[in-house]
DNA sequence: CTGAAAATTAACCAAATGGTTAAATAACAA
DNA sequence: TTGTTATTTAACCATTTGGTTAATTTTCAG
């Protein structure tokens, strides 16, 4: 039916990624899956054997997406406030394409956190973090900024990214805001967040 | 079993609690449910009816926890960097009471959003925010603050202080952390992220 | 055109699940 | 003690669910 539906495999995928990131692995259905892609259920057993097996490729692309480009960034050989600058409007760019994502893959993680270990070794996290970790030290130590670890700089800039995606429907509940009001929240959020960052640690 | 079952009824909420939190409406089962609270399946809806009233009750509960204490501070009668001050600790004490509820809270929000409604009414939230909303407006006339809507703050405040809650076994797995790790990270949190936020938006 | 391999389906199955029922037991007022 | 009511349970039931099987259709090389 769909144009897309170039082969099937597709669009079991496309099937299994909507119905995964709405109804968790939980709450997903093999059989809605089969609907969505318009075709039988067996054919999706015929292609991924087990709903654990689709879903575990489900997930590791979302996850890539969540911190696929954040890691160049990290590294790369510019100023730390463009660095910051750079992080959140990749950030809640790729987020407001991918709103759904971030609630879907912490879920997952949470509900079964030894599956992200194998999905995260091949990263080399703990390269970039040092790299990122010399970058802010070497800052604080120009007296440029206030003395704050990587971790805690990290954590807060994805916080700050993060969670009003994760938490929009609340939010809109708490703030009484219609779509069209979360979305310029999302956009004000784009242009202040990182300069919040940047006086948040600047000296001065 | 345990010496604080007084009665079924509360055990069957302390048991309901623990499997809603941890698997969610979903994934939790009305057998687990009646083995933990150490009873007959058939008592557990004799006591509350159906699966979809039990979590009610407990989501209800859960939701009042993560907002009870918060409007009595926006709405007090103290300098606003005080006000920071107090929700942030207010926060990460409850939070770090209560680690996995606003992941389950969220969730079951983004799962069904009608559900919130009703429970959100008799807060009064409008007054709290438009308070808050004053307050914020005056300090940045005076020239204390910069220029930052009371939503915006209210926002990356909360984005500060739960979501490292809610992203724990991501965050875990990430920067490769033991329990004591972590706890360590968010007991620095405690006294990091309200001079953070106070001086991202504090002018001069 | 043909026949084997690949793709697809209808029908099924066993297990799990939310919920019900009728019987048994406990509590307790008269 | 007795009879009534509240509590608790074992046994069921209908439905749903992930998964399987055997048969059917499609594909496509030779």
């Amino acid at each position: 039916m769909r144009p897309k539906d170039k082969n099937t495999e597709e669009a079991i995928l496309q099937a299994a990624r909507k119905a995964f990131i709405r109804k968790g692995l939980a709450g997903a259905r093999m059989q809605d899956i089969a609907d969505e892609a318009g075709i039988n259920k067996a054919l999706v057993h015929y292609y991924f054997e087990s709903k654990e097996k689709l879903f575990g490729l489900i997930f590791g692309q979302e996850f890539a997406k969540l911190f696929s480009s954040l890691a160049s960034v990290l590294t790369a050989d510019i100023p730390l406030y463009e660095k910051i600058e750079q992080i959140v409007s990749l950030d809640i760019e790729r987020l407001g394409q991918f709103p759904d994502m971030p609630l879907f893959v912490i879920n997952e993680i949470s509900r079964n956190p030894a599956m992200i270990v194998k999905r995260i070794k091949h990263l080399d996290v703990k390269n970039v973090l040092e790299i990122f970790q010399k970058h802010v030290t070497q800052e604080i130590k120009k007296g440029n900024i206030k003395n704050i670890t990587a971790e805690q700089l990290l954590i807060n800039i994805q916080s700050l990214c993060i969670f009003p995606f994760v938490a929009k429907p609340m939010l809109k509940s708490i703030f009484k805001m219609k779509e069209t009001d979360y979305h310029s929240m999302i956009k004000r959020r784009k242009k202040e967040v990182a300069s919040f960052i940047i006086d948040a640690i600047k000296i001065g």
